[in-house]
DNA sequence: TGGCATCCGGAACGCTGTTCCGTATGTTGG
DNA sequence: CCAACATACGGAACAGCGTTCCGGATGCCA
């Protein structure tokens, strides 16, 4: 929404805008293969730059993966509203919203893991997620509260902390289905 | 069950055995204070040892942290048979004995995190929790299951990882209750 | 006590993130 | 079109980590 020259900011060169978008380009490519994990001196080799180009752009891991997923997470946050005019009861989007942000986690190798660590590199990754994302799961919660299907008292934050664990290393074992217990948990949720 | 010297096992040098205690005793130290992830050279540090020796007593993390929690986690499993003899039902039974693990893994920093790396060096965690604790946990289940308060269909290995995942980073945050969740997950088990 | 098997210490190597500065390149005013 | 300046680049260099390796020390037994 401040792309567009708009007056004050003075426009970067040419050549740095280029090597932005490669580098989301690589690292976008790279977090697939090998994960958000993977080394920053690959994602500059793929890129084609040097790492300190890396580090200009994006100071910190946490910097490069959210521009990498900002739409996705976008989407997914604006999908709340939208489920919860669509839906039945709140309860029903509340669940269809939490399945849209697993599906979104488990095909990100990596990345559930990365939103729970304490490392200050990840900082920005979880501020970024819990402002963009918190307001939408609080939102539902409340309204699957005033229906009364849900207990009353649950935390949005504890919430989706949880569902973003029960997501770590999904993928990588087919015998651990984190859909599976994300739909046990939300199902713990309901009043009987 | 295998120390004291029987025949066969040309029993260590003395040097050789009080290092290897120094080495527990520094470990679960050093566990307490920097988590589970503390650099060996700490290790090696507080236990007066060279790097060297931390490898040939225990060469990989993973059988380090085994051998300093390995009481904690045998007395684990043997609370659910006594648990399931005590318990008014199976599903009590079954939420003590989680509440237990939970317990156990909530006061080891970083101990849940590392249950559920892929990486090489916590193969021998991994399966070692496993073997212990999946047959335990699967008694559990089928017992609550016969007594049709649970869902038949759950896998004790997948459940354990979820308790495990649920687990990580609580202690970090007093925003994130691990307990609670897990007790949700345990009550999203129960048929109604 | 002598000699040998065992064990130890820590230097050294490879891989990682991160910083820093000499150099190259785009941009802009003349 | 060209010069001069601000901006951006590359990759060497440094620090922290796990892991390996071997010359030397040390306990053990005859």
């Amino acid at each position: 929404m401040a792309d567009i020259d708009s007056g004050s900011v003075p426009r970067k060169r040419a050549d740095a805008r280029r090597n932005e978008r490669a580098l989301l380009d690589a690292a976008a490519a790279a977090f697939v293969t090998a994960g958000v994990d993977v080394p920053v001196r690959e994602i500059a080799v793929r890129a084609g730059v040097g790492v300190g180009t890396i580090y200009r752009h994006f100071p910190t891991r946490a910097d490069l993966i959210v521009a990498v997923y900002r739409h996705q997470i976008e989407a997914c946050a604006e999908a709340g509203p939208a489920l919860l005019a669509e839906s039945d009861t709140p309860h029903a989007a509340l669940a269809q919203w939490i399945d849209l942000f697993v599906d979104f986690l488990v095909t990100k190798h990596g990345l559930a893991a990365a939103l729970q660590s304490d490392e200050a590199a990840f900082q920005t990754l979880h501020t970024y997620f819990l402002d963009r994302l918190v307001p939408v799961c609080d939102q539902l919660l409340d309204a699957a509260a005033a229906h009364d299907e849900i207990r009353p008292d649950m935390d949005a934050y504890a919430l989706l902390r949880g569902v973003g664990n029960l997501c770590i290393g999904a993928g990588n074992d087919p015998r651990y289905d984190a859909r599976r217990l994300v739909d046990l948990l939300v199902a713990g949720l309901r009043v009987h």
